[in-house]
DNA sequence: TTCATTAGTGAACACCGTTCATTCCCCAAA
DNA sequence: TTTGGGGAATGAACGGTGTTCACTAATGAA
């Protein structure tokens, strides 16, 4: 009975080639600009298709924004495991704020927007997205371990130091930060290249919240 | 020639009537519900109508914000002048929190949508937002001056409590908090209050990088 | 009383997500 | 080889969206 798991293999085939065409479509036209009838002619099926496969265009967003979780954790957590634990907390913020600006469309679907979370019950969806979350708390346990950073609960600076970059790569993608370009605002490092300002913002705080005596 | 001035009256009138509608809804239906049929449907005009008013629904929405900065300036600039430096910062972090849970819709609308942002050349919007914004660059410098916060440039470090604020609200708001509801992560303050869990957080990290000598 | 200017209308257009009666095709059984 | 069943695939159709535009109504000046 090879023909049962040839059917399944192609099923899942052709899962993959739709969540494929609906991520390669947010990088090219942004997320906007992304239907049910743009991704069935790019896998070349008809609309009704996707609905055999997905049960609506949220379930669809869960799947992409479980995959771009996967891609951002394999992009985050590449970073050096014999770094000293303050270096890799940086670099961790660091490549968390440069996925963000080099996947804009990726990052809203994974953080900013409101439908694909509705309908989110107890699912297997927000897997990477935990491991990511993990890796943070981890990193931030060890500066404390090391005694960096003073405090008990990693999870609270966690959230702090998350809640922070997420709210930089946010503002930035939204079109916020603009209010520092033209003259609306006075500032020293106004009319800067914004994505400096991030990463020196980011490194402003950390060495705030750090001990120099390490 | 009192007439022409009784028509820009009534043009005007007609217009603050069109934002409050749209603002209504909001409140009622949340942002993806309201369209521009529904908007017209309740200030009784006929939807071309809107359109000699306003030359798209970004544009309205423009307006609409710009109305919401208004008020959340307003709402969030509202506490004793005469307290202390720190104090007026935690408030003013506490209140920006709060404005933020209490009217999400107008929150997304103001920090975190792509569409009203995209035509923004030099226009007159954003003037509250600004006011917002050199208010808390101005309360940050009091505390600077005060010698309970350290450094020279408080632009800086008034943008990264803003994006620090700004993460913790619109993940709130984006439903991206409840991954410590439920048995995702195991954390101290996981199951407890998302909205405890921010302000206490915000307070946290005040502490951080204030001085206790003041 | 005429007439031009303006405000207001709503059907029409092209798109959207979603559904479902229909067709197609492949494989097992006869 | 023929037949028939069943899952896969289709695409027209439905009610919604933002936006346009030929049209009508009203108003104030000449």
């Amino acid at each position: 009975m090879g023909v049962l798991e040839r059917k399944a293999r192609e099923r899942e085939a052709l899962r993959r080639q739709i969540i494929e065409a609906a991520m390669q479509l947010f990088r090219e036209h942004g997320y906007a600009a992304v239907s049910m009838r743009k991704i069935a002619q790019r896998v070349e099926y008809s609309v009704g298709s996707l609905y055999l496969h997905y049960k609506d265009k949220d379930e669809l967003f869960l799947a992409v924004q479980e995959e771009a979780f996967a891609r951002a954790f394999a992009y985050i957590q590449k970073i050096p495991s014999n770094a000293e634990p303050l270096t890799r907390l940086r670099q961790l913020g660091e490549r968390y704020v440069r996925f963000g600006m080099e996947n804009p469309d990726l990052y809203r679907l994974m953080f900013m927007m409101e439908h694909p979370m509705q309908a989110l019950p107890k699912n297997e969806n927000w897997k990477s997205g935990i491991y990511l979350h993990q890796f943070l708390t981890q990193t931030v346990r060890d500066c404390m371990d090391a005694g960096v950073i003073v405090g008990k609960d990693p999870h609270r600076i966690g959230f702090a130091l998350w809640s922070f970059v997420h709210g930089m790569v946010s503002l930035r993608i939204s079109h916020r930060l603009s209010i520092y370009t033209g003259d609306h605002i006075d500032c020293p490092f106004c009319n800067e290249d914004v994505d400096q300002l991030m990463l020196e913002t980011h490194e402003h705080i950390l060495q705030m919240i750090t001990l120099k005596s390490a």
